[in-house]
DNA sequence: TGCATATATGCAAGTATTTGCAGACATTTA
DNA sequence: TAAATGTCTGCAAATACTTGCATATATGCA
């Protein structure tokens, strides 16, 4: 098989993990430092068994890790880039703004920023009518 | 709706757009330019029914925009920087090779970066899923 | 006009994901 | 040790995606 072929598919398999509203805002929540299930179920508002379905899936694939302490367990992301990363990809969402205006994703980008990390996001662009 | 929550919907979206092997090769083969349907089937080597429909989500999307000429459909990204963003995505999956060593995403990257086209270059593999 | 080519669309069957809930474990505390 | 707390896992129902195939539409040409 092409190596562009393998490539697509584990990129594809990268994109699939990421594609949940839920899972992104956990990226986004651990790209501060490590929390625990409990705090994050509280800062998503869902229950902490779904969080910790979604944790599940991303330790399978080593988006993030465990550490155990008493009985919490706390996570953190094996490659923090990867939230910023994420965020890049608000570019792209952008153009075809659907539920968001450019305010909104200002201030989920601000908001995100906000707390400190890394990384540039390029501006704008357009699409077609 | 907290504008964080909206934005993580808007790029779940997004990468569940992104997230089929072949939606991912299609969008690096638009990447050097626009392409008409049959061309683009016979690269990825899939009936040009199923690549008509994968163009079909994405133009709904606005990942790419239709151009016609004759009885041939050109297809072209709207946001050509999307394929740059989705090759970056390689980094991350570099940790967690599953099938796919350093050396393969050093030359798809390498391949997509360059000029690539067509086929042609195999590494060897074994199933793993 | 009739026929071939290029794309698009619809649908059904198969497969995968998401979600809610119930229970299972492990750890701490009374 | 029992009870409480924090987290994990399993399962079934609902939902969404993917795929293959048949058919529809549109264009070009003899």
């Amino acid at each position: 098989m092409p190596s562009r072929t393998i490539a697509a598919k584990e990129l594809a398999e990268l994109f699939k993990i990421v594609s949940h509203p839920d899972r992104i805002r956990l990226i986004e929540e651990l790209r501060t430092g490590e929390k625990d299930v409990k705090s994050l179920a509280e800062m998503l508002e869902l229950p902490s068994a779904r969080v910790s379905q979604h944790l599940s899936l991303m330790r399978a694939h080593r988006f993030v890790a465990e550490e155990r302490s008493g009985r919490r367990h706390f996570y953190h992301l094996t490659q923090p880039e990867l939230a910023d990363w994420i965020i890049e990809g608000l570019s792209f969402v952008e153009g075809r703004l659907k539920g968001l205006s450019p305010r909104d994703i200002n201030e989920a980008r601000a908001l995100w920023r906000a707390n400190g990390s890394s990384t540039s996001i390029s501006t704008p662009q357009e699409g077609s009518p």
